[in-house]
RNA sequence: GCUGACGUAGCUCAAUUGGCAGAGCAGCUGAUUUGUAAUCAGCAGGUUAGGGGUUCGAUUCCCCUCGUCAGCUCCA
């Protein structure tokens, strides 16, 4: 405590600078109060010298203080963490018997774990939402009580995982229990003044999830909500969650006719024409980076000897992630489909002998791979167990290191950026467990940093998060809808050239180890897909779009001149269908937009007669123009050359 | 893998307490020849995911298998 005795006021300032005195002992409810009572019932909490705390907690000592009210970011966390208090005075008022577990606040909402006889039915979820209701209306303050370890454990006497929680707790630490109305909680605080302050929340789903995440503890029930300070913020959370629900590369995927499973091969794609077409676009793509980087494509086998994955270190750690593959002469399980590419890499670039000369030298490939995953981790194009990815491995000297990271950053972002996706930077760095000398760390850690600052991009740093055999750069992606997924990687690996034996000849005509560069810029291809197609909510850039132009001719007497255009079209590389099907004019104007067709070509017999189109651009409505057939198939092709993100 | 929910025509969904499996869209056939988001009529479409059980009778109730979906420590 400070040496302040109970005579001498309490000296507290604001963020403005300016200084309040205030009888010690005053809570930050009193200090709120004497600013205004605009801001006193707005009030949700205080910060004393950075840290959170409840508004009517006592004011120790001299502080920088603030009040904490809605506009405050830390202030959803707080609201989010006293619901699911809430959440929890209801279930127990409903489920007298429930036991609980935690309930933190979590990003857009809360959960609250119990253990209860049976799990939580939708029903349930609607009752409890309801008695929540009540909770708030009775308007119960959320009281903090510091408690020693043996009243603690009187408090939960029916509650074990409070009592497995409080024998973890350190004898310096002080346990607080929390209390509105009927119901206690061992937590730490702090949280909003009264119940009566939720106002905004739904219940959104209930799932069985292990006590602490371990699937030997028991299971669970989880229910999860969202909590917001206004109605229309929580509104428009649930609008995104039926927007993002509408984007779904699932549903769009089946629309669109992009792809599809099937039950004898679940979690391996199969791709209809359209979607073969969009993934070959991307391929294309992929290769004339490569091609420009100077890499070379390979293929190698999908099937190996369980040697090679005891040389990677495979078949000791990652085993049980592996098909593995009945060799009938044997009569063992020796040989396993690769899960990734580069102990392939390895191998090959360990055939030859390699000159400093050729370095740095780059292995791109395309292969399938496959990964056993749990049957729980399966969902659409996003966990699956056979995918392709646009791996490359790039064998260097680590004097080349700067200069080769800063290319392969530089094409990973016009990657990027060519789809209309924005990436932030992560750089990792060495890791507890890691192996290497420091020193090797050290110079890795710098050029790395080196060619990530030569980018002069914004970058987040995540000291200790490197893969254990050097540091890397993640790529995360941010959609349209402001998600963010992990994409590209640059890794640096000082181990696997030991493990694999490789070699290359220096100036000094001696042999020395190369430092080998993983790469991967769209990671999957099967979860690249799936992030585009939410990403443009399947409304693709033209270049990307499996079906480019709609020829539509108006009439049966057009059909021939749209033929003709169409096969012009075809002739400038141009992906385009003629829609002469039996059907109205307005029919198949819908279903090209419904498909979501970049461009549709109405073709009339004014047109015809001209040697024109009128050109309908998706989600443009009427608002067409008159092309001559000429110019349109010059600007469809242009589109496609510069993979034109919009029209 | 575990917990729960779900699985009905190609798609989206119906079908009282167990009592003859339906509709819209898509498909096919015909009529219609269309000027910018659904023309009309007819036809066809199913071992209700698969298997077993209870029952006079199962889409419905029970069990098993397969699959799909949600979730499985962003720290009391």
């Amino acid at each position: 405590m400070s040496g302040s005795t109970a005579l001498q006021p309490l000296r507290l300032t604001l963020p403005d600078g300016s200084v309040r005195e205030l009888p010690p002992g005053s809570t930050g409810r009193a200090l709120a109060e004497s600013i205004g009572s605009g801001l006193a019932r707005a009030a949700l909490a205080v910060k004393v010298d950075g840290q959170l705390r409840d508004l009517d907690r006592p004011l120790e000592s001299d502080a920088a203080v603030a009040i904490v009210t809605e506009r405050d970011p830390e202030a959803l966390d707080l609201l989010r963490h006293s619901s699911a208090h809430m959440l929890a005075t209801a279930v127990r008022e409903l489920f007298p018997g429930a036991r609980i577990g935690f309930g933190p606040s979590i990003e857009d909402g809360f959960y609250y774990d119990f253990e209860v006889p049976r799990p939580f039915t939708p029903e349930d979820l609607e009752a409890i939402e309801k008695k929540m209701a009540e909770v708030a209306e009775r308007d119960y303050p959320f009281t903090r009580d510091v408690v020693d370890r043996a009243d603690a454990n009187r408090r939960f006497a029916d509650d074990p995982l409070k009592l497995e929680r409080i024998a973890e707790l350190g004898d310096d630490e002080t346990i607080t229990v929390y209390t509105d109305g009927p119901f206690q909680d061992l937590c730490r605080g702090p949280h909003v003044p009264r119940t009566g302050r939720l106002k905004h929340y739904k219940l959104l789903n209930a799932a069985g999830a292990y006590w602490r995440g371990d699937e030997r503890r028991q299971m669970l029930q989880r229910i999860y909500g969202t909590a917001w300070f206004k109605k229309d913020e929580l509104d428009a959370y649930l609008h995104r969650l039926e927007e993002a629900k509408k984007r779904d590369h699932r549903r769009l995927g089946r629309e669109l006719d992009l792809f599809m499973f099937h039950p004898f091969a679940p979690g391996a794609p199969f791709y209809t024409d359209r979607g073969t077409t969009m993934v070959r676009v991307i391929n294309d793509y992929v290769r004339e980076l490569n091609q420009r980087a100077g890499y070379q494509e390979i293929k190698t086998p999908l099937l190996y000897n369980k040697g090679l994955w005891e040389i990677s270190g495979h078949w000791g750690k990652y085993r049980e992630h592996m098909f593995l593959v009945l060799d009938s002469e044997t009569g063992e399980h020796d040989f396993s489909l690769k899960p990734m590419n580069c102990p392939s890499h390895h191998l090959y670039f360990g055939t030859r002998k390699h000159s400093y000369r050729e370095l740095p030298t780059g292995y791109a490939t395309f292969d399938v791979l496959h990964r056993n995953e749990v049957s729980g981790a399966l969902g659409g194009l996003t966990r699956v167990r056979q995918f392709q990815q646009d791996d490359c491995h790039v064998y260097l000297m680590s004097s080349q290191i700067a200069t080769e990271v800063r290319r392969i950053t530089d094409m990973i972002l016009e990657l990027y950026a060519t789809f209309g996706l924005t990436a932030t930077l992560k750089f990792a760095t060495r890791p507890e467990q890691r192996i290497g000398e420091d020193a090797m760390w050290d110079r890795a850690e710098a050029d790395l940093r080196a060619a990530l600052e030569a980018t002069g991009k914004p970058y987040e740093l995540k000291p200790g998060d490197g893969a254990f055999y050097g540091p890397k750069i993640d790529f995360d992606v941010s959609d349209s809808i402001g998600r963010k997924w992990q994409l590209g990687t640059i890794q640096l690996d000082y181990a696997a050239a030991d493990r694999f034996d490789l070699t290359y000849v220096g100036e000094d005509n001696t042999e020395h180890r190369p430092v080998i560069i993983h790469r991967a810029m769209a990671g999957s291809f099967e979860r690249f897909m799936a992030i585009l197609i939410e990403h443009f909510a399947g409304a693709f850039p033209l270049w990307l779009a499996p079906e480019q132009v709609r020829v539509i001719p108006i009439s049966d007497g057009q059909t021939d001149a749209a033929r003709r255009l169409a096969e012009r079209l075809r002739g400038a590389g141009v992906r385009v269908h003629v829609d002469d099907r039996n059907e109205t004019l307005n029919y198949r104007i819908r279903d090209g937009e419904v498909w979501k067709i970049p461009y549709m070509a109405v073709v009339g017999q004014r047109e015809a007669d001209a040697d024109t189109l009128a050109l309908r651009v998706r989600g443009a409505g009427r608002k067409q123009e008159i092309f001559p057939a000429g110019e349109f198939i010059a600007r469809v092709a242009e589109e496609n050359r510069t993979r034109a993100l919009v029209p």
